[in-house]
RNA sequence: GGAGAAAUGGCAGAGCGGUUGAAUGCACUGGUCUUGAAAACCAGCGUACCGAGAGGUAUCGGGGGUUCGAAUCCCUCUUUCUCCGCCA
C-alpha cells in the first residue's frame, strides 16, 4: 500500500511512475484524493464536536461534585443535540475510511527508476546471462520422464493421496531435496541471514501485512473453521514476524531466511507450462528476506541478487537474470529481478528464483517502522527473495545433468548425499 | 475439550463511573553538583491522526453497548496463566 501523504503531495509522480505498469491510476487517484480531502474535513467537524461534548461532560462533573444538581441537568441536556451529530459524523468517517481503504488497495506499487515501461514479460530486459547450454547426444528426456526412470517422484501418488499438483518424493528424488534445501539453508546461513522455522499457516492480519489480502485472496488455501490461510510463500510469515514493530533507531539491518512448504491454489493455471514440476499446489523453498533502512535497500537488493547468483552458479546451472518490466512486475515490488534457469529438455527458460524490493510497500501495511537521529517514525523498506524454489532448480537439474550412465550430481551436494550420481 | 483467573505506558504495578493520558517505582534523556563518575536533586520521557500554529481527537488486549461522562459497568472475541482431560 502507497504512503497516502506520498499521493497527496507527488501525485503527478505517482500517476506517471505507475504508467510503467501500463496502469492508469488518474481515475483511482482523483477519486481517492476527492474522498481524502472529504475525509480531513469530516474529521475536523467531527473533532470539534467531540471537544466541545467532553468539556459538556467534564463541567457535568464538577457542577454534581460541587452539589450543583440542576444546574448539571440542564448542561446535559445540551448533549443530545451534538451526541447525534457525532455519531452521524462518525458513520460518516468510517464509510470514508474504508472507500478510501478501498481505493488503496486498488494501486500497486510504484517501480523503481531502473524498471522501464513494459506490458508483459515479452518486454522484460535480460541483464545477464550466465553459462551455457548443456549439448546433448542423444535426445534430452524432460524431467517427468526422468523421475519415473529413476523413480524420484511419484505424480499419480500424490494424486492418490491429495490431487494434481502434490508429488510425492521418493528415494534419492526425496533425498535430492532435502541436500538442496540443507544446502541453500547452510548458504544463506553463510551470507548472515538468521535460519527461522515458521508456521505453515498464518491469520489473516498477517495476509493483508504482505499484501496477499485482499488482492491475491484467491490464490491461498483457507481453512475457514479456523480463519487461517495457508502459506503461498515464507515470506509472509518471516516479513510478518515485523509486523507492528518500531525498531529503536536507524542503525539496522535485519537478514532472515527460512525453508518452509508454499502452498498455492494456481487457480486458472492449465496446459503444458503445469506439466511435471513447472507448477504446483505444493512446493518447497528457501526464502531470504530483509528488513532495511530505506538509505540501504537498493543495496540489500543487490547483495541477494549476487547471493542467488552465487547459488546458481555453485550448482553449475546456466542461467538468466531478468528485470521485470512495469506490467511484470508483481503488485507490490518497486522492482524485480527474476532468475530463470535452461531446461534442455523443455526447450525454454525456468523461472527459479525472484528478488524483490517493495520499498514501503508492505511496511505500511505492516506498520514496520524505525525511528529516525531526531526521533521522528518512519517506515522502514522490506526485500524478499527466494534462495531458491526447489522444483524447477530439481527439473533443471535432471534434465541438464543426464547422461546415458545416469544423473550426475554437482558436487557442492556431495557432502549432503551419500551417492553421487542417480541411476 | 471442561472449570477458574487475568490482560493498564519500555518494564513492574496502582486505579475499578467524573477534573486520570493514567499514581508510584525502575529504566531512559537533559540539567545542577563533581577533576571525572556514582549518589542526590530538578526537568523531560508512548503512539497515531487532524491542524501553518495554538491546539484538538483517539488510544488502558480487539470489537460492540450502557452513560452527560468508561481504564473502571455490560456483551462478545482474542490471548495468557492455573487446574482437569486428551495427545505427538
Amino acid at each position: 500500500m502507497l504512503e497516502i501523504q506520498r499521493i497527496r503531495t507527488e501525485k503527478e509522480a505517482v500517476i506517471e511512475g505507475l504508467k510503467k505498469r501500463h496502469f492508469d491510476a488518474a481515475p483511482i487517484v482523483e477519486a481517492l484524493l476527492t474522498k481524502d480531502q472529504e475525509w480531513r474535513e469530516t474529521k475536523t467537524e467531527l473533532e470539534t464536536i467531540s471537544a466541545e461534548l467532553n468539556q459538556i461532560s467534564k463541567l457535568v462533573g464538577e457542577l454534581f461534585q460541587q452539589g450543583k444538581t440542576a444546574e448539571a441537568n440542564d448542561a446535559k441536556e445540551k448533549t443530545a443535540a451534538l451526541k447525534t451529530q457525532e455519531s452521524e459524523l462518525k458513520d460518516k468517517v468510517s464509510a470514508l475510511d474504508a472507500a478510501i481503504l478501498d481505493f488503496m488497495y486498488q494501486l500497486p506499487n510504484v517501480p523503481n527508476k531502473l524498471v522501464k515501461a513494459g506490458k508483459s514479460e515479452q518486454e522484460n530486459e535480460i541483464i545477464d546471462e550466465v553459462g551455457s547450454k548443456h549439448i546433448f547426444e542423444g535426445e534430452a528426456l524432460p524431467h517427468w520422464e526422468i523421475t519415473k526412470k529413476y523413480d524420484l517422484i511419484d505424480f499419480e501418488l500424490g494424486v492418490k493421496i491429495t490431487g494434481a499438483g502434490f508429488p510425492v518424493y521418493k528415494g534419492k528424488g526425496a533425498k535430492l531435496q532435502r541436500a538442496l534445501i540443507a544446502f541453500f539453508l547452510d548458504e544463506a546461513d553463510k551470507a548472515g541471514y538468521v535460519e527461522h522455522m515458521v508456521p505453515l499457516l498464518v491469520n489473516e492480519a498477517s495476509g493483508i501485512g504482505t499484501g496477499q489480502l485482499p488482492d491475491k485472496e484467491g490464490q491461498m488455501y483457507h481453512c475457514e473453521v479456523d480463519d487461517l490461510y495457508l502459506i503461498p510463500t515464507s515470506e509472509v510469515p518471516l516479513t510478518n514476524i515485523y509486523r507492528d514493530v518500531l525498531l529503536p533507531n536507524e542503525d539496522f539491518s535485519i537478514k532472515l531466511t527460512g525453508f518452509t512448504s508454499c502452498f498455492r491454489r494456481e487457480a486458472g493455471s492449465y496446459g503444458k507450462d503445469v506439466r511435471g514440476l513447472n507448477r504446483l499446489h505444493q512446493f518447497e523453498k528457501v526464502e531470504i528476506v530483509r528488513i532495511e533502512h530505506p538509505n540501504n535497500s537498493e543495496k540489500a537488493l543487490e547483495e541477494m541478487v549476487d547471493h542467488v547468483r552465487g547459488l546458481l552458479s555453485k550448482l553449475g546451472l546456466h542461467y538468466r537474470i531478468l528485470r521485470l518490466c512495469g506490467g511484470d512486475t508483481g503488485f507490490a515490488s518497486a522492482i524485480t529481478y527474476d532468475f530463470e534457469v535452461y531446461s534442455a529438455a523443455q526447450e525454454r527458460w525456468l523461472e527459479v528464483s525472484s528478488v524483490s524490493l517493495f520499498n514501503t510497500f508492505q511496511a505500511n501495511r505492516l506498520k514496520l517502522r524505525f525511528k529516525t537521529e531526531d526521533k521522528k517514525t518512519q517506515l522502514a523498506h522490506t526485500l524478499n527473495g527466494s534462495a531458491m524454489a526447489l522444483p524447477r532448480i530439481i527439473a533443471a537439474m535432471l534434465e541438464n545433468y543426464q547422461t546415458d550412465e545416469g544423473v550426475v550430481i554437482p558436487e557442492v551436494l556431495h557432502p549432503y548425499l551419500n551417492f553421487t550420481m542417480i541411476d
